[in-house]
RNA sequence: GCCCGAGUAGCUCAGUUGGUCAGAGCAGGCGCCUUGUAAGCGUCAGGUCGUCGGUUCGAAUCCGACCUCGGGCUCCA
């Protein structure tokens, strides 16, 4: 039999004995290689090890230590996990198991509506890692759709998901499960345990292992709230045990970080129970820090060339008519109050009012671009199981702006527009941007092609002039104009969407906004939504949770405590305070009727940026002992006047 | 809205084969201590055990409904 080559990502060839399979060619290339691979892509597809090569191929040999080969690993212990749950519950059936960011999960069914419990969950681990310890080998079985029908019949899901295959409906999630077209695949192994599945696998169940089954919850069957709910399970699973260690360390970390405790904790923001779900109430340390952040919001939009408006916080029906807010976004309003025979509707957006600002007047092409800002509080109808402390409210505070400009101006508006929302954005600490260009939709849209090319390539543009790293999604704009959304990344790596750039061709038109254009003739003009922060609550939570709840000193509500030793050196600790107030600081006293160390602790406890000590020396020297958050050791016999200085200093730089 | 889970003092929690089971720590008040760097000592007060109804001689404990919260599904800022 004559050899084959087949061809590496590096470029480099290798000749094979005829009928080598990927795991040969792993042996082939390194004993090391051989022990990690657990699949193979061959020619661009996702194949099993086993698979034999064919000649001229090209092969990657995909390992855990890739995100691919993470995929493949997760998406075979979703397999153990439904092989484990469907041997523990005789009856039950599963739908899909697809691996998801750091995991995995698997819908199932249990008869009679059974649910699963905590101690559940235990037992079904237990029997998951008796088959990896079994090691049992994954074995690829083709087969017809009707051989599939007949080996999945009592699996109703499974045959749902085969009937579509083999009707060519199958979609993105589906591919996961099976290949679109007449054939379809199944695994078996072990005690002839059987899923339907597109694939690859690792090799065998002894290659997994490092894994942690999370938690339990319902999700209906295709997400669809009209179809069965289906018992989910989700769970992680890594290629080490360092890695899963880690995994499991930062989702401890990001509880700690959990806005809801620390704005407890911290005393800043509360939920009362007597004003429904979503609605919070601003504590004094809370709002103080709220008030920094509009505080700057203002200011930089102030300097930006932005004109400030008000709006009040309901209308009558006819703005939301005329808006198509009735027609489009019902759902999401609350539901209207009647008064003297109108009925008159909270606002779930700000727009149609600044609308009206722009068209109380006639406005000339001189006047343009114009840019009203407002933080306008509105209230949303979002579903009670939505609902999730300030990330996700019933009213928030929207720091939003629509400028109005002609087509012509929009590329350059959009350009500095952007600019400023990063300058924004970084203030607050942020480095890691990341964006999504959504362009116009396939369905029905509005707009000229002419203004969608325009406004599309103008926040490409302003997208390639930031140096920012986007992400294109075709089709994901709105109707009536694209966007970009841009994300942030914050100290433990979490993406938040904040900020969004929205171009509007349809309230224009709905409107029948104009201007009057260099021509003495009548324009329309473009109009663009824009929010940096999005929500204020929503920002604040962000932030609180980016920052752990230390808030950096420009921003902290106390920036100082100060601590006596003792009562006689009060008089002293409260000229401090006065110092400190008299130059525009956030200070208190915490007088001497507790123990040094125990007022220490409650300073570092509630993330005072300063604890300052004061004792015999200071009071005689004119200095402070320093415990700067985060220092290893306080800084003794600092003069006053430079912790001052320093102080300034940082706030003056927003650190 | 739907599914699952949870609700005991301001906070974190203990207490369930139904019968002194209404408790602890922290926080708070009061008193003592006067402190040099992450919890000093004592003492007092606080809860109709989410709400309403049911089962029972008896319910924090069992059942039902509702409310709120949590995790998801869906949608988004």
């Amino acid at each position: 039999m004559a050899d084959i080559t087949v061809s590496l990502p590096d470029g480099s060839a290798r000749t094979l004995a005829a009928g080598a399979t990927a795991a040969d060619l792993a042996a082939d290339i390194g004993a090391g290689l051989a022990r990690d691979a657990i699949a193979a892509v061959v020619d661009g597809e996702e194949r099993d090890l086993v698979v034999g090569l064919p000649e001229g191929a090209t092969v990657e040999i995909v390992t855990p230590g890739s995100d691919r080969g993470l995929e493949t690993l997760r998406h075979s212990t979703a397999h153990v996990l439904a092989q484990a749950v469907l041997g523990l519950w005789p009856g039950s059936t599963f739908a899909i198991g697809p691996p998801i960011e750091n995991g995995f999960y698997y819908d199932f069914e249990l008869p009679d509506g059974a649910t699963f419990g905590p101690e559940d969950l235990e037992a079904i681990d237990a029997r998951m890692r008796e088959i990896i310890a079994a090691d049992q080998e994954f074995e690829r079985v083709e087969a017809t759709v009707a051989e599939a029908l007949e080996l999945f019949a009592g699996h109703a899901y499974k045959c749902e998901i085969i009937e579509r295959v083999a009707s060519g409906e199958a979609d993105g999630e589906l591919v996961d499960e099976a290949d679109a077209g007449g054939a379809v695949s199944y695994y078996r192994n072990g005690d002839d345990f059987l899923d339907l599945c597109r694939g690859p696998h690792v090799p065998s169940t002894g290659r997994l292992g490092h894994f942690a089954l999370q938690k339990v919850a319902g999700a209906y069957w295709r997400g669809d709230e009209r179809r069965p709910m289906l018992q989910r399970i989700y769970g992680t699973a890594w290629s080490t045990a360092k890695e899963l260690k880690v995994h499991l360390h930062r989702l401890a970390e990001a509880e700690k970080r959990d806005h809801r405790r620390l704005a407890a904790e911290l005393d800043l923001v509360s939920w009362p129970e007597a004003l429904g779900p979503g609605l919070a109430v601003w504590h004094p340390r809370g709002a103080l820090v709220r008030k920094f952040i509009e505080d700057y919001s203002r200011s930089r939009h102030e300097a930006g060339g932005y004109d400030f408006v008000f709006s009040p916080h309901i209308a009558k029906s006819v703005l939301w008519e005329t808006s198509g807010h009735l027609d489009f976004y019902a759902d999401g309003m609350y539901p209207p109050m009647e008064m003297d025979g109108a009925a008159y509707y909270p606002k779930p957006m700000n727009c149609p009012f600044h609308v009206t600002v722009f068209e109380s007047g006639q406005r000339s092409y001189r006047d343009l671009p114009k840019r009203y800002f407002e933080l306008g509080a509105v209230y949303r109808y979002e579903l009670s199981g939505a609902v999730h402390g300030l990330l996700r409210s019933r009213g928030f505070t929207q720091d939003d702006a629509h400028i109005f400009c002609t087509r012509e101006q929009v590329p350059d508006e959009l350009a500095s527009l952007l600019d400023f929302t990063l300058s924004v954005l970084k203030a607050f600490g942020f480095e890691d941007f990341q964006a999504k260009l959504s362009t116009r939709p396939a369905e029905k849209s509005v707009g000229e092609d002419e203004l969608w090319e325009l406004a599309t390539e103008g926040l490409r543009a302003a997208l390639g002039t930031a140096g920012l790293d986007f992400v294109v999604e075709e089709g994901g704009g709105a109707f009536y104009g694209p966007k970009i959304d841009v994300d942030v990344t914050d100290a433990i790596g979490r993406p938040w969407q904040l900020s969004t750039i929205q171009l509007d061709f349809n309230l224009p038109e709905r409107f029948e906004l104009e201007y009057v254009g260099a021509d003495g003739g009548r324009h329309r003009p473009v109009m663009i939504h824009r929010a940096l922060m999005g929500s204020i609550e929503r920002f604040f939570g962000v932030l609180l949770e980016h920052y752990a709840g230390a808030f950096p000193a420009w921003l902290a509500p106390e920036q100082v405590r100060v601590l006596p030793v003792a009562d006689e050196h009060q008089a002293y600790a409260e000229q401090v305070e006065a110092r400190l107030a008299a130059g525009g600081f956030r200070a208190t006293v915490d007088p001497a009727d507790e123990p040094l160390g125990k007022r220490v602790r409650s300073g570092k406890t509630a993330k005072v940026p300063h604890v300052l000590v004061v004792g015999d020396d200071d009071v005689a020297n004119g200095t402070v002992g320093d415990n700067a958050r985060g220092a290893e050791a306080p800084e003794r016999d600092l003069p006053l006047e430079e912790f001052v200085d320093r102080l300034a200093a940082t706030v003056a730089e927003r650190r």
